[in-house]
DNA sequence: GTCGAAACGGACCCTGGGTCCGGATTCTTT
DNA sequence: AAAGAATCCGGACCCAGGGTCCGTTTCGAC
């Protein structure tokens, strides 16, 4: 609720100044959390006062910077050229759609790791969350003979958890290519099945 | 590493007051970040000292708790009777085992939480989950025509993560049998499109 | 230039995980 | 059974880090 932006300019340079230093910070340390509050108020040569001002708290902070990382890849999807924009036929553009998020936590990992892990409240009730599964919903709602859209939705947007990425890029040393691979396939294959109107089904 | 038992009667007695106190303290309150180490301490009717040195950290603790809830589970599936256990043919194994972990997590939603977002540590750095993640693994890799099984047990067992099932029972009241009829059904067309020899497969 | 409003910044507070150590218990030995 | 050693108990204590407060400074409007 801090958040509505003054026109003083000494507030618009520190926001800047603080919304620079942040992520200088958070690309340049190892883990998310042994950058501080306090840390990214003195390197951005700013009170603690200040920051909390501009941000309400850590998590404002965090997803101040997400939002900004992630506008460009907002504007692909809502207004860009396929296979990305909204002009893709929906099973072409749900790979697309989870192609891009993964991307984009693997170029965001560490900042994609903090906004997910900072306590504050599950991951799913933050605002571009439900941005993404909303989308993937609504396109996944086109696919004839797809069911449980929602769901799926979840569990797809699930295999692009930051943490899982991070585990697999630092621990398994999956290759940024061979993981965008492996998540297209499986993408493939829950698409896959969902039976054109007299396909072999499933049942139970 | 501060795990090793004593065999002194009241190190046995304490440390199973803790265990007791901690398990109400977090099947009792809402979230579990709001139940401290005071707090079990307090319950359990013993100091902090006590309560550290018998599991070393709050992860330990969560762990410990973890391990004797999940112990039937393992049960079934080391050792039980189909369709957990290891005589169950891997199509049918698969769906079951991630039913049972879906099962558990919602058992035990509160603690699984807590485990997985205290920060210390991906969950994907912890035993039970590489437990789980090896199991399938195998499951899956002797299912003919199947890929990418690490990828895939990842993808799959991030479709049952703790705040994922707490956000769909809490935020969108999804009933017990919806989910674990949605989780089937997704797993289902995960393990479909193993195109048997011949089928039509997909490419890249 | 003057004045009120808004921002600044760093000292301060508070919660909660984790440590320490003097005193109480328990096991062993004879 | 009694002494001695080893171990455990427990709560006072420490510390990091998020978040707040308020006297001081800066801004911009008149």
């Amino acid at each position: 609720m801090p958040e509505r932006q003054s026109s003083r300019k000494d507030a618009i340079r520190n926001r800047k100044a603080v919304l620079a230093a942040a992520d200088a910070l958070f690309t340049r340390r190892e883990s998310p959390e042994d950058v501080t509050m306090a840390d990214v108020a003195a390197a951005a040569g700013v009170g603690k006062g200040t920051l909390f001002r501009a941000f309400g708290d850590r998590a404002g902070l965090l997803r101040a910077l997400y939002e900004s990382r992630l506008e460009p890849v907002g504007q692909a999807i809502e207004t860009g050229p396929p296979p990305l924009g909204p002009a893709t036929p929906p099973r072409e553009r749900v790979p697309a759609l989870l192609d891009a998020v993964l991307c984009f936590k693997l170029d965001n990992r560490r900042l994609a790791l903090a906004l997910e892990e900072d306590g504050s409240g599950s991951p799913y009730r933050a605002e571009h969350y439900e941005r993404w599964h909303g989308l993937l919903r609504a396109v996944l709602e086109q696919i004839p003979g797809l069911t449980d859209s929602g769901f799926t939705a979840h569990a797809l947007l699930a295999a692009t958890r930051a943490d899982l990425v991070e585990h697999l890029v630092r621990e398994e040393h999956l290759a940024r290519e061979s993981m965008r691979q492996q998540l297209a396939h499986f993408v493939t294959k829950v698409l896959a099945s969902g039976p054109p109107p007299q396909g072999p089904a499933d049942e139970e």
